[in-house]
DNA sequence: CCGTATCCAATAAGATACTG
DNA sequence: CAGTATCTTATTGGATACGG
């Protein structure tokens, strides 16, 4: 019985594969899967468990997360690791490779959302919210700002940091930033995006520094 | 009974959407579906024919290329025209917006050919093989080069040029061209990628340009 | 709690034939 | 040529149950 499953689901695989030698097309015998680049998403800043990811892909349901994740696996984008003891819990992490596929993703992002069609006010994760950042960050509004910034979005922490005109991020303790915002990553997308006022979200720290800060990330003109 | 379709369509729209802010689950369902991205892709050098999408698209069904086209055109990715008279037949055309995703297209497509699993020997689109060159240019190997290559690939037309380091190529007539290629897209590929010797293609004008020409176009390094 | 396995109903894709 | 219509097959997601 699992033979023939085998069987089926490799034939499928080949009666799916494009035939195409375009890297467009090897992209989305890779990736393009539903779900798929969304799962590589939440790995983009470091390993998570596989709750976390069920948690934060909200609608994707446990035995599709566990395909994806066994078919970016065998393809080379995400591996299953061990986080060292004492934790010694199972995770999922990209492979560099499948990390390289970041700025891609965030191109892609920053042009889908000129569509109308976009709406800020559905759920976001905290990668999300994060790349967002990475992606949407005006160099030219940062002008003489630096600072680090902590996040505290849900259960996880990041630090961005702004200096000379670049902007960077990665998951850390967000205490030993200038200024903490803390809050659920839609409230800080309402924040940066939405216009909304900075006290739905806790800030704590250097409260200028945040208001300059929610105004470093315009969004690109609509379509249409 | 059109009705009823219609009613089941929405639903169905409804029901896979991701229901996630972040612009890459946007993308996706925007240009998430099987094919759509191809279908997009054959349209970023001008409009074309259904008959042309059908038949550079192998393996994709008539009745699924409708449906992408209409699903592309109702997001405002693609457009129905007529082409101007004499000729008055019906095309397809990416919108503005839809061009804009050209680069991002050409970014995954260079991240995903490092994959152990690219087959540079399936068959190849004359609009692929004219972005891979986009694609895959290597401007320090065309120092003090300048040039207009001409390319008759099946039944199109395309002339690029090299200049300043730079590279562009848009449809023409390729006889106005220094050099000429003429051949199936396949055929250029093996040239440019697989080390196939010029001979395989016809090529007519300043050889010596040829010869240095498929040159320029270095693969980047497998993963794995 | 972390997944995996299985079954089911709803849809999407594929193959093929056919029409204006 | 430019699509529709129809039928079959494959995939998806949801529910549920189960093993470590």
């Amino acid at each position: 019985m699992k033979l023939q499953k085998l069987t089926k689901q490799r034939k499928n695989e080949e009666k799916r594969r494009y035939e195409d030698a375009c890297g467009v097309a090897l992209a989305l015998e890779l990736i393009g899967e539903r779900w798929a680049p969304l799962v590589l998403r939440e790995l983009m800043f470091g390993p998570r468990r596989f709750s976390e990811l069920r948690a934060d892909l909200p609608g994707i349901s446990a035995n599709v997360l566990t395909q994806r994740l066994g078919e970016l696996e065998e393809r080379g984008l995400v591996r299953k690791t061990q986080l060292p003891p004492p934790a010694s819990v199972q995770v999922y992490e990209a492979t560099p490779w499948g990390l390289e596929a970041a700025p891609v993703m965030r191109a892609l992002g920053k042009w889908a959302v000129r569509s109308p069609r976009h709406n800020p006010g559905q759920f976001v994760s905290a990668v999300s919210i994060m790349m967002s950042m990475q992606t949407m960050f005006d160099a030219s509004r940062a002008e003489g700002l630096s600072g680090r910034i902590g996040f505290r979005l849900g259960s996880l922490g990041f630090v961005a940091e702004i200096r000379d005109g670049t902007f960077s991020a990665q998951r850390g303790d967000p205490d030993d930033a200038d200024v903490v915002f803390t809050g659920e990553p839609g409230q800080v997308a309402g924040v940066l995006y939405g216009g909304a006022p900075l006290e739905i979200v806790d800030v704590t720290g250097d409260r200028s520094l945040a208001k300059r800060f929610v105004t470093l990330f315009p969004l690109p003109p609509k379509v249409d």
